[in-house]
DNA sequence: ATGGTTGAAACTCAA
């Protein structure tokens, strides 16, 4: 089964992209991010008639995560615990019984965390180190687990056409790095780099100064899987030519297959 | 040093 994950930057201005994507593809399960809207404003009827159930946690005009699902969707949880205080809607998960077994699967939206040093540098490092709380407990369970998402963070230098533009950027801090670091180490395997540990994978690509055409991209986007779900892992790639297609999101869709 | 772009919502912010 595919299960794949996209920074749509806003639902409402992509919704036909999303249609066009979910038809040529056909996921399994998608975990979205950056929805910008509220739970209502969610447009879940053109969703619903391609066949998939679908899971909200809204916040109006930012953040927002969502989980689509060919298959019933158990057991939803919304928000990071600790819950108390935190008003930004960027984690979503839910049990899915799909071909590959029971599995949770958890849309993720880490903070940018831009600039370094600021409030929202502190919140990003406090952020990723309650997912790893979460996800720490999640894993002890010992079943299949997929983490998927815009993480961020860019992992390592071969994960940027040009990593020194990115030494001032929050994404590419040793903090956010080691956090991603830690996260990682717990045990999960960083699907689309155990496919393919070459360089020149990106996911995204800046609307600004022609990056796109310059190929100045960075991988920010990940699916994390749990050891019994890396045993099932077959192959995992990025939908790269999502971005040539017109008003695209500055993310494109990243996938894998279990079996 | 600045600008370059986009979405959502509102006369600006977050990315």
């Amino acid at each position: 089964m595919r299960i794949a994950t996209w920074n749509i930057n806003g639902i409402k201005a992509r919704i036909d992209t999303l249609l066009r994507w979910l038809r040529e593809v056909s996921p399994d399960v998608v975990c979205m991010q950056e929805i910008k809207c509220p739970d209502d404003g969610f447009p879940t009827g053109p969703i619903e008639e391609l066949g998939y159930n679908v899971a909200v946690h809204g916040q109006k005009g930012f953040n927002g995560v969502a989980i689509l699902s060919k298959h019933p969707i158990e057991d939803v949880r919304k928000g990071l615990p600790p819950l108390d205080g935190d008003q930004q809607a960027r984690l979503i998960s839910g049990l899915v019984a799909g071909p590959s077994g029971v599995i949770r699967v958890g849309s993720a939206y880490m903070p940018n965390g831009n600039p370094i040093g600021s409030e929202k540098f502190a919140y990003k490092l406090a952020w990723l180190e309650r997912l790893t709380d979460w996800t720490r407990a999640e894993l002890e369970k010992e079943e299949m687990l997929v983490i998927a998402g815009d993480y961020n963070v860019i992992p390592a230098p071969l994960d940027a056409k040009y990593p020194e533009f990115w030494v001032t950027d929050a994404l590419y801090t040793p903090e956010a790095r080691m956090a991603f670091r830690k996260l990682s180490a717990l045990g999960f395997t960083d699907a689309v780099r155990a496919i393919d540990d070459r360089g020149g994978i990106y996911t995204f690509w800046d609307y600004q100064a022609g990056a796109w055409q310059r190929n100045n991209g960075i991988r920010i986007d990940h699916i994390l899987l749990s050891p019994e779900a890396a045993d099932k892992l077959c192959q995992a790639g990025v939908d790269r030519h999502v971005r040539t297609w017109e008003k695209p999101s500055d993310h494109v869709p990243v996938w894998v297959e279990l079996s």
